[in-house]
RNA sequence: GCCAGUGUAGCUCAAUGGCAGAGCAACGCUUUCGUAAAGCGAAGACGGAGGUUCGAUUCCUCUCACUGGCUCCA
């Protein structure tokens, strides 16, 4: 057995021995399911009223009390009849008999030592001496519905850690906070890049200056990428009238995701929650031949989404979305060649902000769910194959998930796992098959012919402008690099006599385009220093006496205790070339 | 939206059924300083609305926001 079967093992078995400590407290609990999961595992019961957090502590100890009496776990195989004897009183472990003999499934159930039973289909140590009881915690309660449906009962779920040595787990504890450092909401605050406020609404960031100059960069990085990479922009309204949306099929699919109708005296409009049918619009505006297409039409395109309340986390799940957005109108015979430019356009930016935390999932619908996918079974088949294909040429690894893909076809999902342990899409490629019946997208070919076979490409390789700036917050911890922040260098005076000079250091660095501050001397250089480094500024420049005669600058760098001092000239061409290619 | 928890000053944290206390930041004055916190001073808060009570920041109800998760998604 390997070492991580192993591990596995004790984990299900402490989920076992959280449901038997549950049940010697509370005997009317009902017991939902206890898998194991990444770091721990975690068991979905019901009480009968409410349970307090403070209550952890002494199931934890009650179980490290099970896990010290050595007791041996042993299983055996039931019939259905003796399985519902059994659980006469838990009604979910009915509920899962019952799904089982449904799908033909051997039933076993599990016993521990002679204080608990389980149906459960296995993977245990022999023996509770095998756990280390101080090696395990119980961490926090959580809601979740029963089977994972919002028609079921909510349970309780309890969440545990668990290693093979409480030095692990002191060492993943110890993690978990040195990640909280790094939550994006916390150095959003600090830094000033963005806030939120009641009175505008939740789920609405309001952008701070130094939060919008990285906004800004962000944006000319994406259209001058996209000029390279071949797209034009446009620039599309708010909001649109609900014919457009019915065109487009939202409607059926999307309208909870959008913001309520508004009854105009000339139609109903809605807040735009994507940009694609604006984008249709543009392609339909005039008559199309096959010599424009790829057409790629591009922007940062504003969009509003009523996400549920519940929801929402600091800027990885928000109710405004700037999306990079971009639509790509192709032949079919293009699809491959445009759906490979879109991956190397992703893979490009990842390598430009060092970003590797990240794996492709190919989103699939799901022929089963009319209510969520266009029934259009030949096209799904064809649009899924060639996605899988692509990525199978390119040689990225990629995991499938049903069910995941947009209604109008298949998508390639970037996944990001953030700090905080939080998996979020970042970007996403996504090809449309619905939309040219919709929107009558034509184009004329060699013939003079009239032909709708007009693909789309529906991507966002940088996100929204909130989830990326979240997810480059967390993984550089704040210390962006010089062309990213929003304050690249700092100019600190010794005293107030070399003020002038600071002045004219400043006003040099500006000249360049260069965003520079100056820190007057009306606090120690100790502090000014000490703020700078707070700030997280890439550069400090110190100037006194000696950098005044020489015309030069004392360079300290974010994070480095050595300083050098350089001329100006030096430092201003160095620094201008930093940042013109986007250097780390 | 659902389940649970948390809301004290811009930030980090106290205390209390009977005048809410500090550090940092911001402000004023003094200091003009060579690489991560100079000194003094003044100012600043119980998320909101009800209720219980002689009296509520504290207890209760509702509400709003946030946090952790579920469902959902860029």
């Amino acid at each position: 057995m390997s070492e991580q079967n192993k591990l596995d093992g004790v984990r299900h078995s402490l989920a076992h021995l959280l449901a038997a400590a549950v049940l010697e407290k509370y005997p009317k609990a009902k017991l939902g399911i206890g898998p194991t999961i990444e770091h721990g595992f975690y068991y979905d019961i019901q009480f009968p009223k409410a349970i307090s957090p403070e209550e952890l502590k002494g199931l934890e100890k009650t179980m490290r009390e099970f896990a010290r009496r050595k007791l041996p776990f042993s299983g055996k195989k039931v019939t259905p009849a003796e399985a519902k004897k059994i659980f006469k009183d838990q009604p979910f472990k009915l509920d899962l008999i019952k799904e089982f003999v449904k799908e033909k499934k051997g039933l076993t159930v599990y016993k521990t030592g002679d204080i608990f039973l389980d149906l459960c289909r296995g993977g245990h140590v022999k023996n509770t001496s095998e756990i280390n009881p101080e090696a395990f915690t119980l961490t926090h309660l959580a809601g979740a519905y029963w089977r994972g449906s919002e028609k079921n009962p909510m349970l309780t779920r309890i969440y545990g850690l668990a290693f093979n040595t409480k030095k692990e787990l002191d060492a993943h504890l110890a993690m978990l906070e040195e990640a909280k450092k790094r939550d994006h909401r916390k150095l959003g605050a600090e830094l000033e890049l963005f806030t939120f406020d009641d009175r505008v609404g939740k789920g609405l960031p309001l952008w701070l200056p130094k939060g919008t100059v990285m906004k800004n960069e962000i944006e000319k990085l994406a259209v001058e990428m996209e000029e390279r990479y071949g797209y034009v922009r446009v620039s599309t309204p708010h909001l649109a009238k609900q014919t457009l949306y019915e065109t487009s099929g939202h409607l059926p699919y999307y309208a909870d995701g959008m913001y309520p109708p508004m009854k105009m005296d000339d139609g109903t409009y809605y807040l735009k929650a994507m940009n694609c049918p604006h984008h249709h619009v543009i392609y339909g505006s005039r008559p199309r031949s096959y010599r424009e297409l790829p057409l790629r039409l591009a922007e940062y395109g504003t969009v509003y989404r009523n996400e549920l309340s519940g929801t929402l986390a600091g800027l990885l799940r928000v109710r405004m979305l700037s999306m990079n957005d971009a639509h790509i109108y192709c032949r079919k015979d293009q699809i491959e060649e445009e759906f490979k430019r879109v991956l190397d356009l992703n893979l490009e930016y990842f390598k430009l902000f060092g970003l590797t935390n990240y794996s492709f999932r190919l989103s699939l619908g799901d022929p089963k769910n009319k209510e969520k996918f266009v029934n259009e079974p030949a096209n799904w088949k064809y649009a899924e194959d060639v996605l899988r294909n692509i990525l199978k040429k390119s040689g990225v690894k990629f995991t499938e998930a049903k069910g995941e893909a947009a209604f109008y076809g298949p998508k390639v999902d970037v996944q990001f796992t953030s700090v905080i342990g939080r998996e979020e899409t970042m970007s996403t490629i996504q090809l449309d098959f619905a939309a040219k019946k919709r929107f009558k997208l034509m184009y004329q070919d060699k013939n003079g012919k009239d032909n709708n076979e007009v693909f789309v490409i529906h991507r966002a390789p940088l996100s929204t402008h909130e989830r990326f700036m979240a997810f480059l917050l967390e993984h550089y911890a704040g210390d962006f690099p010089v062309w990213l922040s929003p304050v690249q260098v700092k100019v600190l005076p010794v005293a107030e006599a070399h003020e002038s000079y600071a002045e004219q250091v400043v006003a040099m660095l500006k000249e360049r385009r260069i965003r520079a501050e100056l820190s007057a001397a009306t606090e120690t250089l100790g502090k000014r220093i000490r703020g700078a480094e707070v700030e997280k500024i890439p550069y400090i420049l110190v100037v006194g006496d000696k950098e005044k005669s020489g015309k030069s600058v004392n360079v300290r760098k974010r994070h480095v205790k050595e300083t050098e001092t350089v001329s100006l000239k030096k430092f201003l061409i160095s620094l201008s070339v930093d940042i013109s290619e986007r250097k780390v």
